[in-house]
DNA sequence: CAGTGGTCTAGACCACATG
DNA sequence: ATGTGGTCTAGACCACTGG
């Protein structure tokens, strides 16, 4: 008796009554065994041979409902080794207030910052608008991947104005620091002027560099600081996992408005 | 000559160099067709089939790359009729004003609510805390669902102090308008104390309702909205298709402050 | 009815990690 | 050497849509 036989036989035994797929009815029966912690975080999963044994289906079968908890960050999986639980990912809530990295060691927790690239090169349209520079005009992009607890969580590409910064190299290079670079060209306090956020996908490039599967989905922040005289110094465009981050705005403010805006989609 | 022998032919004939799987060239190459205006928006694929035929693959093979398509939501497939390429979402700001409906209709959308129920129960200890009442007492739960121009976009219950709009389903049946039970109740005007974003993925429930596949990813916004007064009126739980939506946060307000919160999965 | 996408089978070969 | 997940084949049956 083939496995097919076996499907047939149970959807038969059921009146015919296959509402669902079969693969979905796997991904609902892991699903609930991770939810209810009856696969512990961190726990491997039976191979997928086993998997098919257990649900009588093709590794096909069980693989299209891994894929799918793979996808919602609920599973990892590692070549030749296994599949496994994964650990639910740390949630970081951003706020207004103190600095990036002192918060995060100040729970414990490990900030590695790696500086991918200081490009120079004429502003883009969308950032100059967002800076109010000249079209034309020169800013430095700083690309730059945060680390914590050794998770790539946070890339992030800030463009400054390159009048404002001449000794930005410099000072940058002793310790990767932003804010020593503002300090060192007499800005002690800044303020956001502008945050959005919006939801998208990972490019090629971001899945490699935050280690996550082709397209995954992110989470997007733009952002524009400006000093205390209202001078824009920097619009930052940065990315996280989906889960890996809550966004905290703080009131009180006026009553919601909902306006048109235009695709985001490319 | 099987498909099998031209594809090894081909990576043989690359000296053996095949760096990329071939589900992921197809995704590629579809998707810089899509991007390029080259499939246009709205316009229908080839069938799979014949997509088998131009990549010289398997069904499965090409269904791999059309599925990873349709999770960025490049794609939608229709049972029966083909796989077309989406009208890319309409994206929305929100931001701090006015009220929902009326920025919509006011750019030529057409905007519907559905409720899809309104239940009254204790309140849970988050949502307690949240709206600042005694554990236990009564809230109103009213789950409704916006479509804009016919897709369903938005996904939302608030939670009401029920103590408070005593009169509200006799208010609230005449335009499905919780600005008119508040109205009635003497709140002329009220404000946004929190708003937090986060990322998830779509539960079935939600998924079925959002017209959208098992597990997509969703942005989410909680919010807690007080009278003039200080006292907090409603607390309230949205989902957004990832890319349905852009949350816009005017500054100024203080510098970045980031700290650890705790998991959101499950 | 023919054509479409949705699902599934029963294999296979590969790269990778581990013992 | 063995077992793992990643990929792929060459079919098949089904439900659904449309002419």
């Amino acid at each position: 008796m083939s496995l097919d036989d076996i499907a047939k036989t149970e959807t038969a035994g059921n009146g015919g009554a296959a509402d669902t797929s079969r693969w979905l009815r796997i991904y609902r029966a892991l699903r609930s065994e991770i939810l209810s912690d009856d696969l512990p975080s961190g726990s491997q999963l039976p191979s997928e041979k086993q998997l098919c044994e257990r649900f009588a289906v093709t590794r096909m079968t069980v693989r299209r409902a891994l894929q799918a908890l793979q996808q919602e960050g609920m599973l990892t999986a590692r070549k030749g080794v296994g599949v496994f639980v994964r650990r639910a990912p740390p949630c970081y809530q951003i706020t207004d207030g103190n600095r990036f990295v002192d918060n995060i060691t100040a729970d414990g927790d490990t900030v590695e910052t790696q500086t991918l690239s200081i490009i120079r090169e004429r502003v883009l349209a969308a950032s100059a608008a967002s800076l109010k520079v000249p079209r034309g005009s020169r800013v430095i992009a700083v690309t730059r991947l945060r680390l914590i607890n050794n998770e790539p969580t946070f890339l992030n590409c800030k463009q400054l104005p390159a009048a404002l910064f001449p000794q930005f190299d410099a000072v940058y290079a002793r310790r990767q620091s932003v804010d020593d670079v503002y300090r060192h060209h007499g800005i002690e306090s800044y303020r956001r002027r502008e945050t959005r956020i919006t939801g998208g996908f990972a490019t090629e490039e971001e899945a490699r560099i935050l280690g996550l599967p082709v397209g995954a989905p992110l989470l997007r922040s733009r952002s524009v600081n400006e000093d205390d005289t209202g001078t824009r110094i920097e619009y930052s465009n940065g990315c996280w996992p989906l889960t890996a981050v809550e966004f905290v705005f703080p009131g009180p403010s006026e009553n919601l408005q909902i306006s048109r805006h235009g695709g985001v989609q490319g």
